[in-house]
DNA sequence: GTCTATAAATCGATAGAC
DNA sequence: GTCTATCGATTTATAGAC
């Protein structure tokens, strides 16, 4: 079994090879990845890089699922440190927001404007959904302690066809509270894609950290932290 | 003169005929546009195009400031119709969150992962800011008819980086209601951007409008609206 | 201001030798 | 699994005739 275990390792080192360049490459082409610019700079045949990945998009799809990966995992480490729930939903939104300013062009990959011509498959849901989770359940977990005080139910049609979801997203959460994590995530992901994309331009330029924990301390009073 | 201002007419429906299809463009190749295939559904040559723009960079600058200024407009007018500021601001939102879903293409334009290679020019700027300015204007007008209450003044380090701001942006706005309209303006990009790129995925699919206004009625609620 | 023609590249994907 | 070679396309941009 050496043999085999062997070709697999060093497959599978190629495989991380041929992702960390076109990582690299994503900052330069952006989303429109050439596989053969990756191949050069790798010093192989173009289409030898097909044998680790059927297609360009094969291969989009890998980076997309490793960046959702990266960005869950740093969230979800920096939470462990906080002691009360808003000290962990804080700490992931730092998180974030520092793992976008180290990695901005996965970033854009994952949470800015879609590949033209790129369907997402299938395998990207469950990744997709980590730093989400995460909020989810720091606030459930501020329910449960009582930290959190229970709020009024929501009324609106998006309220009855969340609570479903909010069933299997995390059982015994409210529907409003999914609601309120739904729409703090998005307001992360909009305060950290601005400033990465530059709507800031030179309005806030020190303390730019200071500007998003203001904005994330606005998004947990909402949900009721 | 009137050969010359024919000359001139003439020009300028050439020029908007090109954007238009390049706005079609956008569609399918994203913002990496291309300036042949333009001319190709003109059933001119590319060499042609380049007497109405120098480069491609050019052309994809103007169709930002177009984009620009047709969401602020869209905002603006919306704006009009409300009696109360909380009305007028949310009218501006869904003006906003409407004008993408019917032009997604020019929104991941403008809000969305920047081109690469791209380096925006000056002229960008001012159209830039016609969203933000409206909704600093519409709270400005609630804080001195009264409607607002005054609020606490900001501390940290961003608030004095935003005191100077705020003289030139709106006289009379305190930094803190320059922050709240930035961080307003930025939970709406993230709002509207989350729904277009996909990230909503079938969480709520029939009542998208209502979890919307839910969300901006939070980011007024912070704003002191 | 429009055309043809061209330069000098790029790309994804495949075929087939080894 | 890597290579060479190839297909059939694409691109930006320029030169020069008309």
């Amino acid at each position: 079994m050496s043999a085999a275990n062997l070709r697999a390792r060093v497959r599978a080192e190629m495989t991380e090879e041929i992702k960390s360049v076109a990582r690299r490459h994503l900052a330069t082409d952006g989303a429109n990845l050439s596989l053969r610019a990756v191949a050069r700079d790798l010093g192989m045949a173009s289409s030898a890089v097909y044998r680790y990945f059927a297609s360009r998009d094969d291969l989009l799809t890998a980076l997309i699922i490793d960046a959702y990966d990266a960005v869950g995992e740093a969230a979800e480490h920096a939470a462990t440190g906080g002691t009360t729930p808003l000290e962990r939903w804080l700490a992931a939104c730092h998180a974030v927001r520092e793992w976008a300013l180290a990695n901005p062009h996965e970033w854009a990959l994952i949470y800015g404007s879609p590949v033209p011509g790129y369907q997402a498959p299938q395998d990207t849901i469950v990744p997709a959904t980590r730093v989400l989770l995460l909020l989810g359940a720091t606030l459930a977990g501020a329910y449960q302690s009582g930290v959190a005080p229970a709020r009024e139910p929501l009324q609106g049609r998006f309220a009855e066809e969340l609570t479903p979801i909010a069933e299997s997203f995390l059982p015994g959460l409210p529907a409003r509270a999914v609601a309120d994590t739904i729409a703090a995530f998005f307001q992360l992901c909009g305060a950290v894609s601005s400033e990465l994309f530059g709507q800031l331009n030179k309005s806030v330029e020190e303390d730019r950290r200071g500007f998003f924990e203001y904005q994330m301390r606005g998004a947990a009073t909402l949900a009721g932290l």
